[in-house]
RNA sequence: GCCCGGGUGGCGGAAUUGGUAGACGCGAGGGGCUUAAACCCCCUUGGACCGGAAUCGGUCCGUGUGGGUUCGACCCCCACCCCGGGCACCA
């Protein structure tokens, strides 16, 4: 019987649903496996980056399924966002109408797929009972003083009166019409996360499981740095704040620089000699991204005409305006050290600005601004204190004369919420023209997102453009009012998501605390790299919060993170706009889902991006018909007692359970699947030659139950093929005898100075002595040492000798 | 520019983390099966070279580049080159 994966698959995935095998209730008296990839945006197919994410997250839930874990495994859709909106922009098609067909499709394509999840909590973040709960989440970050309104800068293209995304700006134009883009200010939604920096960062240390590289960059994100804050007097009057890491350097500031978007910038340049100038240069400034202004190989920037007074020593310095201080920095404003910072040092040589020196580098320090530690010098009260100790005086001083302080800053920034779009929940807020900011009272949710027929923002949000949206009354005095009408970042959307799968179908509040309760932290929260800082973070950082409101049991949302690198082809991410796609689809029809996941896993580490072979399926698929094989044949067995062949081969067998099982454990499905390949492959010559059948039996029991998470259907075809009993995929998972599992002999390495020169098979448990002594006698090595003094002789054993001699 | 990763055969990668570099797969070459082709099966496959002549034996080089540490380095340290992810409105 021929290997039939069209309908092997389907036949499978009809009896999972039904069987309704994976969907799952709490059950405290198993242990519990929570399980979630990333939640897709229904972009309208899935492409293999997708098949990768989730045939790593089904093995796991089987896996964990057969070692007894009450798993669980949803999955839902990322269902607002720019892109649709986009589309429906330029199709006149309404965005729901789009994603609610990309969401049937994709949802068919997973099923496909054979990845297995509980169907019951399926969610969408566009539906409006998900979304009333992003709006109640919102009225209680506003009730606890987390959600604020201030102004900010965005993308502005002055030609179609809009908002950009950063996305959407080429080169520094409007990728609509190719217009300059401007930083312009709007009033715009925040969430208050800097309150939470402090907890963000020391909770880091909690995260045992996380990826080291992860962990990395959100403490640099974050970028908790201590320093001092302090005000710097503006000859003739007038002054501005700064902050410092270096306070003990502040004898060596010869110039002060403020960021374009300074608020002291307009009084300060008005009537210079140099006004022309500074405003060119901030035009320009406001022209570039932020990127862009840090990208700038050279610093520029354009002296103010205004003179700043050193508070240390009264000593006058230029105050100059520089695009590589951002306003969202610290103060936006700096003091300039240039012997003590290199970025000051490349500005000061520019524009011949004095340096001095104020901690004295080592003697052979050839370098240019010197960052590191020394003493003290050309800084009066502080000279010879190292740099610690000169810190610690001079914020004494700034407190005594009530100048400044110690203070803690962080790179990190609040969360801008807001965007002037269409297809996002809305904001549930209104602006009384008496009462002011007046949230939507909780009974009143959802704030409904009202069809429209025209996307194009101008000037506001589309919503704008809508009065029976717009119009309303104030829920506090009744007057007449204005909605708001931006809407929520979908950042927003996947910072809680993954706690509403635990009750999903709850119409009378977000989630009932206990459900979560019992299901979170995630046991294993899988996606892409990409997400390693934005998502990540504000998901950690909603926990809290609502950890902070009673609401949620845990503090961290993710005790286990995995991040899959990305597809590439050609050396390039594989993605629909380079169109350089494989469609998984046309290889489900093809080879089969099972030959498809064999090749996710077997490709490459799972951590690192992958190069797509278009031969790679063929040979899993071939792998697979030759496991088919083994199954189905009609082997001639013969009667006699098992032998060392036998012996062997379920050696090798229970090897490849143990090896498989910590592979899996530690996400190296990669050398996982090369171990059944190899245990196949004996077995294959193994029935070629006198087979028994009581062998080839328990073999195959191993081999199958080893092949049910990667390649289930056909695993478990051959499972009921075979009549073992009872369905696969719960099967408790196999365990390994350490004793059939041991090998007898070892390859003995025997080197002379570190180079290989002779190899023995010995047995596994030699002694150190007993190999240094085999090494020794060896004739190949008699030849290498050839009358040379030995001098040293170390081993390694079973493996290992070494003998240094000369 | 800043933060974080990564560079191993023709290709994807392995080396259980300082101890046999190249598992397994793809591709390629050769052979078998076949009227023929496909499928399938068997063999070879990092480079240069030496010996022996049926396919065995051996030497040297080799993990981005250049240094260093070590009995021993793909692995640790320093410097450099190249590629990728993120940089707050793609998600």
């Amino acid at each position: 019987m021929s290997y039939d994966h069209k309908a092997i698959e389907a036949k499978w995935q009809g009896i999972w649903e039904a069987d309704r095998t994976f969907y799952v209730h709490e059950d405290p008296s198993r242990p519990k496996f929570y399980n979630v990839c990333m939640y897709p945006y229904p972009s309208g197919a899935i492409h293999q980056g997708h098949v990768r994410n989730y045939t790593y997250g089904d093995l796991l839930t089987r896996y964990k399924t057969m070692n007894g874990f009450n798993v669980l495994s949803p999955m839902g859709w990322d269902s607002f966002g720019l892109n649709a909106e986009n589309a429906a922009i330029s199709s006149g098609v309404h965005p729901r109408i789009n994603t609610e067909a990309h969401i049937a499709t994709m949802r068919a394509q997973i099923k496909r797929l054979g990845s297995m999840y509980d169907w019951d909590r399926e969610l969408a973040s566009h539906d409006p009972t998900f979304y009333r709960w992003d709006q109640w989440l919102f009225l209680e970050m506003w009730k606890r003083g987390l959600a604020y309104k201030q102004e900010a800068p965005v993308n502005w293209c002055p030609k179609d009166q809009t908002v950009l995304a950063n996305e959407q700006v080429i080169d520094g134009l409007c990728e609509r019409c190719d217009t300059p883009v401007i930083h312009k200010n709007l009033a715009q939604w925040f969430f208050r996360i800097t309150d939470y920096a402090d907890r963000l960062l020391a909770d880091i240390e909690t995260l045992d499981h996380w990826p080291e590289r992860v962990k990395t960059m959100q403490r640099n994100w974050i970028g908790r740095s201590e320093g001092a804050r302090f005000t710097i007097e503006v000859d003739g009057g007038g002054s501005f704040e700064v902050f410092t890491t270096r306070p003990d350097t502040v004898f060596g500031m010869t110039f002060c620089v403020l960021a374009p978007e300074h608020p002291l910038v307009e009084s300060l340049i008005t009537a210079s000699e140099t006004e022309l100038a500074a405003r060119e240069y901030i035009a320009a400034a406001n022209r570039v991204s932020e990127i862009e202004r840090l990208a700038e190989g050279e610093k520029t920037g354009v002296f103010t005409g205004a003179y700043a007074i050193n508070p240390v020593n009264r000593r006058k310095v230029p105050i100059y305006i520089a695009d590589y201080v951002l306003m969202g920095y610290g103060t936006g404003a700096i003091m300039a050290v240039p012997g003590q910072d290199q970025r000051d040092w490349d500005f000061a040589t520019k524009y011949g600005i004095d340096i001095i020196r104020t901690v004295q580098p080592p003697d052979d320090w050839d370098g240019e601004a010197y960052v590191g530690d020394g003493p003290t010098i050309n800084s009066g009260f502080l000279d010879g204190l190292d740099m610690a100790a000169a810190k610690a005086r001079i914020i004494d001083w700034m407190v005594e004369n009530g100048i400044g302080e110690a203070t803690i800053n962080y790179r990190l920034r609040d969360w801008l919420i807001s965007r002037q779009r269409y297809w996002g929940c809305p904001i549930p807020m209104v602006n009384c023209p008496d009462c002011g900011l007046v949230p939507v009272p909780e009974d009143q949710l959802p704030v409904l997102l009202p069809d429209i027929e025209d996307y194009l923002p101008k000037g506001r949000s589309p919503l704008a453009a809508v009065p029976e949206f717009v119009e309303t009354t104030c829920p506090q005095c009744q007057g007449p009012a204005e909605r708001e009408t931006d809407t929520m970042d979908t950042f927003v959307d996947s910072s809680w998501y993954f706690f509403r799968y635990p009750d999903a179908g709850n119409d009378q509040a977000i989630f009932d605390p206990p459900k979560p309760a019992y299901w979170m932290p995630l046991d294993q929260y899988i996606g892409g790299i990409e997400h390693a800082i934005l998502h990540l973070l504000y998901a950690r950082f909603i926990t809290k919060v609502l950890h902070d409101m009673g609401m949620a049991s845990v503090e961290e949302p993710f005790s286990r993170l995995f991040t899959q690198g990305m597809i590439t082809l050609d050396g390039a991410k594989m993605s629909k706009s380079k169109g350089n796609v494989v469609d998984p689809v046309e290889l489900f029809a093809s080879h089969g889902a099972d030959a498809l996941r064999l090749y996710h896993l077997f490709m490459g580490p799972p951590t690192d991006d992958a190069a797509w072979n278009e031969n790679g399926v063929d040979g899993t698929r071939r792998f697979l018909e030759r496991v088919w094989k083994i199954a189905g044949d009609e082997w001639e067995f013969i009667e006699r007692e098992p032998d060392d062949r036998d012996r062997d081969l379920l050696g090798l067998a229970h090897r490849t359970v143990r090896k498989v099982t910590e592979d899996i454990d530690r996400f190296h499905f990669n050398t996982a699947v090369p171990a059944l390949m190899v245990l196949s492959n004996e077995f294959s010559d193994y029935l070629g030659d006198e087979p028994i059948a009581a062998t080839h039996r328990e073999v195959l029991r191993l081999l199958l139950l080893l092949l049910a998470p990667m390649t289930p259907h056909i695993a478990h075809e051959m499972w009921e093929d075979n009549g073992f009993g009872g369905m696969l995929a719960t099967q408790a998972w196999p365990s390994w005898d350490e004793e059939l599992a041991r090998e007898e002999t070892v390859t003995l390495v025997i080197q002379v100075n570190g180079k290989v020169r002779d190899r023995l098979d010995v047995s596994a448990d030699i002694t150190a002595v007993q190999a240094e002594q085999l090494a020794l006698e060896s004739e190949k090595i008699q030849d290498w040492i050839d009358g040379q003094e030995v001098r040293r002789v170390i081993a390694r054993p079973p493996n290992l000798v070494n003998v240094v001699v000369g």
